[in-house]
DNA sequence: TTGTGTTTTATTGCCTCC
DNA sequence: GGAGGCAATAAAACACAA
């Protein structure tokens, strides 16, 4: 830069142009219009813009200390810093957005600036970094709820179709049993009095059924075991939304007459997309998870003891309520557990 | 040129810490 | 009690569209 010129920024946000100042000793000094804070001592220097008087927003340190240059108290202007200045600034905010009291005198001295000038440019610093990392929080987190949401519906989508095969299954084996309930009435009625070649029907309708009913069966277990996988915490997706989806989607009730498995029917039903949940006793073996021989998976309980009954359950937070109230998708992280079972 | 929105500089009041 | 930090805010500077 040549002697006797700055260059100054007429604009802020670094799109300003660059101007080139006469700052020559006549231009500083008395009749010069500067900026005076409390005390009397200039913020920034700054040019004469009423009197047309030229003079550098910024002389050098040892100007500014001449007692002369701030003399005037004419009403203050806010003058922006120099992209040199706010470089400078930025260099030391980033090595350490605090700033000592040595230090905060060191950069004063360096820019030419009030040590206050320093202390509030970085105080003003670190409220636009903080504002910077709220927003940037901000956006991961929403990228972050937008999968997790994502992925809810992809579940809520998978748990009907699950439903709508145990459904399927379900009133296949009621169709399959016999008035009650065991599959054992036609190989029964092999033992009859039945002539010999109804007799041997039977008995290959009997066998036909039960190579059915075990097909059922084993299409049962690996609903279960689909199940349980969605629901376990190590199975790659979301603990806390699988648990959530079992209770959710959960629903059925065990008629304690005939151990049969309705959806959503009879019980307490509250139908809407998320929760067409059945709530009613339990027989045949369900039992409270406080009882004996309840079998727990972190968060996936399951009882085991009723070989006709596989049930499992979904905690919210490891409470121990089988009865879930799904009046509000919302209510869904109370706490409570939902059960499901086939026979 | 003017109105409007944004950015930067600075102030004020409150709080915490030593 | 003083120093320093922060939130809220004011106000000047600036950008930009109409």
């Amino acid at each position: 830069m040549e002697p006797g010129r700055l260059i100054f920024n007429t604009s802020g946000s670094g799109a300003g142009q660059m101007l080139f100042m006469d700052c020559g000793p006549g231009a500083v000094g008395a009749g010069a219009t500067s900026m005076f804070h409390r005390g009397g001592m200039p913020l920034l220097g700054g040019m004469d813009e009423g009197r047309g008087v030229k003079r550098p927003f910024f002389t050098s340190p040892d100007d500014m200390l001449e007692e002369e240059y701030y003399d005037e108290q004419l009403p203050e202007k806010k003058r922006r810093l120099t992209p040199e200045q706010v470089h400078l600034l930025e260099r030391s905010f980033e090595e350490e957005n605090k700033l000592e009291p040595e230090r905060k005198t060191e950069l004063a001295r360096k820019l030419g600036l009030q040590p206050r000038q320093v202390a509030v440019w970085f105080q003003n610093r670190r409220a636009r970094w903080k504002t910077k990392t709220l927003e940037r929080d901000f956006d991961r987190l929403k990228a972050s709820f937008d999968a997790l949401r994502a992925d809810h519906d992809a579940l809520l989508q998978d748990n009907h179709r699950l439903r709508s095969q145990v459904v399927t299954l379900t009133e296949k084996m009621q169709d399959k049993e016999g008035p009650d309930g065991s599959f054992g009435a036609a190989v029964d009625a092999s033992q009859s009095e039945l002539p010999a070649a109804e007799a041997k029907a039977a008995v290959s309708g009997a066998a036909e059924e039960q190579a059915g009913a075990e097909s059922l069966e084993m299409q049962q277990q690996q609903l279960h075991v689909k199940a349980e996988e969605r629901l376990s915490p190590g199975s790659g997706g979301s603990a806390v939304l699988d648990a959530r989806d079992a209770l959710l989607g959960c629903g059925g009730v065990v008629d304690s007459s005939v151990e049969s498995y309705y959806f959503p029917g009879g019980g307490g039903t509250c139908a809407d997309e998320y929760h067409d949940c059945v709530m009613g006793p339990v027989a045949g073996g369900i039992q409270s998870e406080e009882d004996e021989g309840a079998g727990s998976d972190e968060g996936c309980s399951y009882y085991a003891d009723d070989p006709a009954a596989v049930f499992f359950a979904a905690a919210g937070h490891g409470h121990n309520n089988h009865h879930h109230h799904a009046d509000d998708v919302d209510d869904q992280d109370d706490g409570q557990i939902s059960w499901w079972m086939w026979n």
